[in-house]
DNA sequence: CCGGACATTTGATCTGGATCAAAGCGGGCC
DNA sequence: GGCCCGCTTTGATCCAGATCAAATGTCCGG
């Protein structure tokens, strides 16, 4: 419990109050892309717009589904944790990602913004309903699930078979890919997450990830920008030394 | 190239000579599950009965997703590999399971059968068509992603944080449960991969899994019957070194 | 601009699992 | 039923990354 905000902290505004779709940042994204007029007036109608504060949990494993959420601003990650602390961070969700739908009542995984964020929140049963009316979106969503999975394919690739170096350099090659197909800055790449969430990430401890990241900095691959953002220096060797290509 | 049976080698019969759906041991699962009369009798005849030998390959990652499968008999194992030839299993699919759905055009995944299998085939456009004309379809197998992202979710615990006891007892206990779910017999428990396919779904070595096997064996906690089969002697205590719960 | 708490880096040592190397063995095939 | 060939087990050694332990930054609030 360290300062972490609670759903209480939550500052939200009801739909018809908020900024309209048009000028979010996530439209081009994910479930509302190419929604037509009335599909997408009708969604917004379900929304809550919501803003959270960095730390702030927004739900956990175990937890009944009663909403999912579709980010607009900020940085998010899913992960789960085993009993005695030891935890796995499966992703770090940028704005347009669309996160808590689950196959039953309850979350398998906890969310937690990294940073201040902003949301969308359908409640599930509404949002279940709206899906049951627009078969499109259904089918739209379940092709989002499927690259999900493949993206998980990926990360159980770099987590069973990849050495500490080409971890780091994947992990910074994909955030760097990811962050592009959002049209947020990449050079220099903002890295919202601490060491300690990056060794999470990739499975190694805070310790290695330092030691990797200082030795590509050392061997002019990257530039260390503070302790938040890097630049990639060179993309083709970091490529290559990620393993996958 | 180890003997691996390739595409030609299918043994097909057309839907309409094959055993119908009613016979079908993966009917109750997945896609099936709950389909009425007439849905089950239009997808079936969108569906070829293939029968395959063991180690055929069914597709591999960069290939055209030109089918989906639905398997019936056998084990199917899901795998990922570098360039140079580490491979990640990302799981091992029983008869029920839904194989080879992809976001866009093109496979992510390798699909091996490890040992002779049944499966539906069905054309991808076909199929698409199909859960157009049938949302329910489309919403039930975005139920079955979404059960699948957290089955990889545990899996990337198992690959990011889990010690080798914990990989092999987490994979014992898991193939138990994903056997009975399916009414397969679960003592002795059948192990249709081999000891390499084990290691590359844990993220272990052939000799790590062997010792973690012999200890559990010494321990008196498993029982390895041939080199294909164990008896779970303890539950609880197998519970306890997963390290899960 | 300063202080101080926490994040990060860096260094020394340890160790779980990998790697290298031989035996066992099992089960498919004749 | 016997004979291989490849799988599996077992043993000895090694090493990438973990752990333990200090420094060093850095950023935030006052």
């Amino acid at each position: 419990m360290t300062g972490m905000t609670s759903l209480h902290e939550f500052c939200a505004t009801r739909g018809d109050l908020a900024a309209p779709c048009r000028h979010c940042g996530a439209r081009e994204f994910n479930v509302c892309q190419a929604l037509d007029a009335a599909q997408q007036e009708k969604l917004f109608a379900l929304a809550l717009r919501l803003q959270v504060g960095k730390r702030c949990r927004l739900f956990s494993a175990g937890d009944p589904a009663r909403y999912v959420y579709n980010l607009t601003e900020g940085t998010v990650c899913l992960s789960r944790s085993l009993p005695d602390g030891r935890r796995q961070i499966l992703g770090f969700l940028l704005p347009g990602d669309f996160i808590g739908f689950e196959a039953d009542e309850t979350h398998r995984r906890d969310a937690e913004a990294l940073t201040e964020a902003k949301l969308c929140r359908f409640e599930r049963a509404a949002f279940d309903g709206f899906l049951e009316d627009n078969p499109d979106v259904a089918l739209r969503l379940l092709r989002l699930a499927s690259s999900d999975l493949a993206e998980a394919a990926r990360h159980e690739v770099l987590l069973g078979r990849k050495t500490a170096l080409e971890r780091i350099a994947t992990f910074l090659l994909d955030l760097r890919d990811r962050s592009g197909a959002r049209h947020l800055r990449t050079q220099p790449l903002a890295l919202p997450m601490t060491r300690g969430e990056i060794a999470d990430y990739t499975g190694l401890t805070i310790e290695t990830v330092s030691r990797v990241l200082g030795r590509l900095r050392s061997d002019k691959l990257i530039e260390v920008i503070g302790t938040s953002a890097v630049r990639l220096l060179d993309d083709g060797q970091l490529e290559r030394l990620s393993g996958s290509a």
